[in-house]
DNA sequence: GGGCCCGCAGGG
DNA sequence: CCCTGCGGGCCC
């Protein structure tokens, strides 16, 4: 079977499974009037760029969390979000936001503030202050904002089911509908090379199986089960393929629950088995801006 | 564009 | 100290 009839297939069981897990209210959320207005309003038009007021949503800058020197007793802050439309249940322990304390000594360049975040990234649920469509450029800022620890891993693995994920794109059968999408997990990479020709990568082409008992797979398998939300970002190098993707950086989407992990075979040159997982958006949140820009090839 | 290197977060 | 990880920057 070539890559293509094979990716054709991989797309086809995972959008199945996607959409096997059952009715869900957000899905004509998902593509609003307004984007369908725009849409249409920029194809009349023709012109490549969109207006302005198009491109200052997604593209929100991340507030810069100013450090404040974390005084000891007067640092709490509410933990409402009051007033947001986002409607939570009870048993979502979003965790009281704790001022982070530094465990690590931490390198210091010179002029350097030493404390980059106001919160703790190890907690359930959103970070204060952090909206839905927040934009960074880098996952450094990102970690910085709290809302995705790791600089480089796509998964940020909890005692009750992770954290946060990134979307990066960086599987080709991965299908992204916005309100639910499904996410490769991590491990069976090549990172280290051989004795003789060491490689020391940060990411590799697949070369062996993926399992549960990866960490960070068991994390996201232990989010079906406590469903625990989990801090979805997307970035830029998802664009190939799917609308949500934002252009560039990266944008948090909000809360996410993982509804079913499971096992396939992979789309890779050897096709090894891979964790999978599905998610679908808890209800209630900012829509996710929707990508029409121009450069867009590969639709099947 | 690809290849290579390496900092950092996070955990054992 | 070790290891891993859907980064990013540099060089070519």
């Amino acid at each position: 079977m070539s890559y293509a009839e094979e990716r054709e297939q991989n797309i086809a069981r995972n959008r199945a499974l996607l959409d096997g897990l059952g009715i869900n209210p957000l899905r004509p959320k998902c593509e609003p009037k307004e984007n369908l207005r725009k849409k249409v309003a920029a194809k009349k038009r023709k012109s490549p760029l969109p207006e302005s007021d198009e491109l200052e949503e997604p593209l929100k800058k991340a507030p810069r969390i100013a450090d404040d020197n974390n005084e000891p007793g007067g640092a709490r802050r509410s933990s409402r979000l009051a007033g947001k439309t986002v409607d939570y249940k009870q048993e979502q322990d979003r965790g009281v936001p704790e001022p982070i304390t530094f465990k690590r000594s931490q390198k210091l360049k010179v002029g350097q503030v030493k404390s980059k975040r106001t919160y703790d990234p190890h907690m359930y649920g959103h970070i204060p202050d952090v909206e839905v469509g927040t934009w960074w450029a880098t996952r450094e800022d990102c970690s910085n904002a709290s809302v995705h620890g790791p600089w480089v891993s796509g998964i940020a693995p909890g005692p009750d089911g992770a954290y946060s994920i990134a979307l990066s794109g960086g599987y080709d059968d991965d299908v992204d509908e916005g309100y639910a999408f499904t996410f490769t997990g991590s491990g069976g990479r090549d990172l280290r090379g051989t004795k003789t020709a060491p490689k020391n990568l940060r990411t590799a082409p697949q070369s062996s199986h993926q399992s549960f008992e990866d960490r960070n797979n068991a994390a996201l398998q232990r989010s079906v089960d406590t469903q625990k939300p989990v801090r979805v970002i997307r970035g830029f190098k998802g664009k190939a393929r799917s609308k949500y993707a934002p252009s560039e950086g990266y944008r948090y989407d909000g809360l996410y629950f993982v509804k079913k992990a499971w096992i396939e075979k992979g789309l890779n040159k050897g096709g090894f088995l891979v964790c999978k997982f599905a998610f679908m958006r808890m209800p209630g949140q900012e829509d996710i801006p929707v990508n029409d820009g121009g450069d867009d090839e590969s639709d099947e």
